[in-house]
Parts: structure tokens; C-alpha cells; sequence
DNA sequence: CTTACTGCAAAGACTTTGCATACTC
DNA sequence: GAGTATGCAAAGTCTTTGCAGTAAG
């Protein structure tokens, strides 16, 4: 595992070992408070989790998601390109695949005055199973 | 210009109409601090603006929407349901139509948790013509 | 004249910055 | 030991709340 951070060119302290954990052990993304909690008897300062998100979305290893709910939220970026089903009701968030590259061609097809597009989001918001 | 307020039950006053201007003459959405800006000599309070797009929001005359830069845009909701194509470099956005239906279906299929889909979101994100 | 709207002040939620100290490699 | 990472305090940005005064229907 710390060699995954050392990879990336980044210092494997005690603290973004545990921080990765928390973020693989959720396997879904997770908002900064929601992180702090997790860590438990970590007791990290806040700030030094947004600058780890932050080294870690620079790195490649985690990707940052809005749902719009005005914060952000954080999962690691290990696996392929994916959006997200989120709960309108109880807010979990389950991971679904859907053909995008598509969407970005028919995008820009659909333009007028941009010439390039790199990217895309995309989330999608119902009730869960449970909810229902 | 006053029906359409009083239409959907909201009290049609100076400020809610120069600010429902402002929404109809940028034709694209608007950051609260750009909307604030463009009233010019109204000088109207933040506060009130914030109330009067949450009021427009509500009655369905105006829609929501974010780009992940960590504040809200609005517009009007008039025309039909489309997506956002957001210049990287300029911030400059153009409105596009793709195909959406089907999303919702194909990430519904593609769920194992979920029981419903009632809205999704899903922006672009490029470089314009100007500043390629 | 009743009810909705507005402005001001203040607070709240989330995020960032500066700087001295502590830790990795 | 050089250079990064951390904590604390403080500030910054966007948004919301409370309340008294104002205006619309």
C-alpha cells in the first residue's frame, strides 16, 4: 500500500495510509466530514484532508465528484470510468456503467462553437430499494 | 411579463422582474455574483436574489444547475430539458440536446439497487472555438 | 389590511492560506 | 539534512436565517 503512494511520487505518512483505507474500505464517495468521521481515533486536522484529497486527485488516485449538493466527494480512482445512481431519499450511491464515449461525440456534434470536448459528468438521482 | 409571475402565484415586483430580465436576456446559465453584477443600478441585495431564484425555482420558472465549481448557476427553465457544454478556458457555456431518455434507462437496467430514476444531470466540458 | 417581499446584520457550512513545527526519505 | 506533510489559527467564499420594515394584491 505504500508503495502505491510512493509510485506517485508522494510521502507515505501514517495518516494518508489511513485516509486511503477509509476511502477504499467505502467504495463509494464519500464527502470530506464524512471522511473525518470515519477516521475515528485518527483525530486528522481537516485541513490536512482536503490537501491529501488534493494530492491524491493531483496523483491519480482518487477522483472528485459533485452531486450538486454543494460539497465535494471523494472515491478512489482505481477502477474505469463509471457515474453515479444517488438516492434522492437516504443519499447512497451505488455505482453504475453506462456507454458514455457516445455521448461526448454526440455532443459535440450537436455544437456550434466548441471545437474539442475532454470531459463529461454525470449523475443520476432516484429511490433505492430500500427507500421505495 | 407580470403574469408570468403572478401566473405561478409569486407577487410580481420591480426587483423579481429585472432579475427574471437578466435570466431571459443572458439566455445561459448565471452564477448568483453574475446576476448581481448585470442588475447594474438596481443594486438589489444579495439576500433577495438568492430568495428570488429559490422563489423562480420552486414555482418552475427557473432551474438549477452546477458545474462543479462550487456555487450555483440558474436559468430559466423555459425551453426544454438539455445539457451544458462548459468551456475550460473562458467559462463560456452553450446549451446542447442529447438524446437523455434512454440514459436513464440504460442506468436503470444497468442497477442492481435501485428502483426508480427520476432526473439526472450531466455537463460537458471543452474548449471553444475562441479560445482553441 | 393581510400576506408576501426586502434589506440589514449576523451566522453557518465548506474550503483555503500562512506559518511554524514535525516527519519522510 | 532537504524537502514534504501537518496542525493551528485565521480568513475567504458562498449561502442561509432572523427580524423589523415595506410594498403588493
Amino acid at each position: 500500500m505504500k508503495e502505491v503512494l510512493q509510485r506517485r511520487g508522494l510521502r507515505a505518512t501514517r495518516h494518508r495510509l489511513r485516509i486511503y483505507e477509509v476511502l477504499h474500505a467505502a467504495s463509494r464517495p464519500l464527502s470530506i466530514v464524512s471522511i473525518i468521521e470515519r477516521l475515528g481515533t485518527a483525530r486528522i486536522d481537516h485541513v490536512t484532508v482536503y490537501r491529501t484529497l488534493e494530492a491524491f486527485e493531483r496523483a491519480g488516485m482518487a477522483a472528485r465528484v459533485e452531486f450538486g449538493k454543494g460539497r465535494a466527494f471523494f472515491e478512489l480512482a482505481l477502477r474505469d470510468h463509471h457515474h453515479h445512481l444517488v438516492c434522492d431519499s437516504c443519499g447512497d450511491v451505488e455505482d453504475v456503467h453506462v456507454p458514455h464515449r457516445t455521448l461526448e461525440q454526440q455532443a459535440l456534434r450537436g455544437s456550434r462553437r466548441f471545437s474539442s470536448i475532454s470531459s463529461h459528468t454525470m449523475e443520476f438521482f432516484g429511490t433505492c430499494a430500500k427507500c421505495a
